[in-house]
DNA sequence: AATCCTATCAACCGCACTTCG
DNA sequence: ACGAAGTGCGGTTGATAGGAT
């Protein structure tokens, strides 16, 4: 280790290391130092700003809560929609998420994801990684955004995000008399208690009109999915059946209901 | 009013990767 | 090419606010 090390190593050791919340004087330092030198150089920032506090917590304050275009507050039901495909395709690259959520930060996600996700997955007794709380999340969890949109926007019926199609289709609402190929009359159908359904649709690489029309069937307090592929497949139905594996996971579908009101 | 419980989120930690001298 | 420093990411912790009892 050379000289100029040596002493940076007795420098540290000398100087001590503030930790937990941080105090409006040193954001304020913090906020005035960037606003002059700029970010990163985290480590030599914080000796520079005479702050007691790491590069690494520098960094960090900065980018989760001081940086201007960060935004505060409840995650709407966009973001959620959002999170929740992208977890799905992604699954916990929290930085690659944020990328496409403006002024979140992938600690913000993060955190969501944590608290209200993986808390849904322990009430409803499965792994939060398991092909069974995916397909929840995908046939249950994510129309019911949809719709919850949808029905806040009235006068927008069709929904569009600032994300490329690639990633999350044109989103609309359907009602069930638009599907015309349940083979199934004897059984009730709808997604949520009003009867309606959900399709969403998406354009592919070619830019072909591909929907997918998701139908729950409530039998026997047995849930069960099916899903429609009107483009490629139209005579195809695959059905999909949940907590097929474990009989103590099945589960009404009115249960699921009360817990995504949550 | 006091205590306990739960949810939330800012902050920290450890590790891996990149950059620099 | 190598080692140290710097940086970024994901996982985890702990303080605290608010609700329940």
């Amino acid at each position: 280790m050379d000289k100029i090390h040596q002493e940076n190593n007795i420098d540290e050791e000398k100087m001590e290391v503030r930790r937990g919340p941080w105090s409006v004087e040193e954001d304020f330092i913090l906020i005035n130092y960037i606003s002059h030198h700029g970010e990163g150089r985290w480590n030599s920032l914080s000796r520079c700003a005479g702050l007691k506090r790491t590069g690494k917590s520098c960094r960090l304050r900065w980018l989760n809560y001081l940086r201007p275009n960060v935004r505060h507050g409840n995650i709407t039901l966009e973001e959620q929609l959002l999170i929740l495909q992208l977890h799905s395709r992604w699954g916990n690259r929290w930085s690659k998420i944020a990328e496409h959520l403006p002024g979140r930060t992938d600690n913000e996600i993060k955190n969501y994801w944590r608290t209200r996700v993986q808390k849904h997955a322990k009430q409803l007794k499965c792994d939060v990684n398991s092909k069974q709380f995916q397909d929840t999340l995908r046939y249950l969890w994510i129309p019911r955004l949809v719709e919850r949109i949808q029905a806040s926007k009235p006068q927008q019926p069709v929904l569009r995000t600032d994300i490329s199609t690639e990633l999350v289709p044109d989103i609309q609402l359907m009602n069930n008399s638009s599907s015309n190929n349940n083979n199934n009359s004897n059984l009730r159908t709808g997604v949520t208690p009003e009867n309606s359904s959900v399709a969403v649709s998406s354009e592919n690489s070619i830019g072909t009109q591909v929907s997918h029309n998701y139908q729950v069937i409530n039998q026997s307090d047995q849930l069960w999915l099916f899903e429609d592929f009107h483009e490629q497949a139209m005579d195809q139905q695959n059905s999909i059946k949940l907590w097929m594996d474990n009989t103590d996971n099945l589960c009404n579908i009115e249960d699921i209901w009360s817990l995504l009101e949550h």
